[in-house]
DNA sequence: TAGATATTTAGATTTATATCTAAATATTAC
DNA sequence: GTAATATTTAGATATAAATCTAAATATCTA
């Protein structure tokens, strides 16, 4: 749902880390320690990336590594296209 | 900031309204008729929308006239742009 | 100016979100 | 199998958002 996406890139912490992924992936624990926040909480707004499928999740090892996935970004620029007729 | 209109995009009554200004201008009340929700609390929603610059507001005698403005649109367009590379 | 209409604001309540601590799960290495 | 590391989940609490009712403000008309 697009109210999903929107929801999710409302908080300055996803959209961060939105933001480091385009440089590429990085593991769970990667992305946290850049922020002051607890693991956990991060952990809580990776879940919120990963339903609104901002991004893909994968499991290698110990670790799991998160990337971008730009095509619901496709979806939202579709939307937005409605208003600039 | 980009945060206040995602947020603002979040909520589903408020992607109502929006799409139906694409259409052109209404009156608060003509908005408000259009949910279930009390005048009240479209007002609310239109007050998000303002405070978001995603609307113009002008007064028009007794109403109040609520139109789109594009061009925050297009500020979001450009921060997804840098998603797909 | 008084009454009617249109809209917003204030204050209360409910629901959702962000964060924390503590515990659980999964994987690796010994 | 036990310990160490990486990450998530559960449960609690604090903050924010959505909604309602009631009251306030602004404009128009008689």
């Amino acid at each position: 749902m697009i109210g999903d996406t929107f929801r999710a890139l409302s908080d300055k912490t996803r959209r961060e880390i939105l933001m480091m992924l385009r440089d590429g992936e990085m593991t769970a624990g990667e992305i946290a320690d850049k922020f002051a926040t607890r693991h956990a909480t991060v952990s809580h707004h990776l879940k919120i990336l990963k339903d609104a499928k901002l991004v893909f999740v994968e499991r290698k090892g110990q670790n799991i590594i998160y990337s971008l996935n730009t095509t619901v970004f496709q979806d939202i620029m579709a939307w937005l296209m409605k208003f600039n007729d």
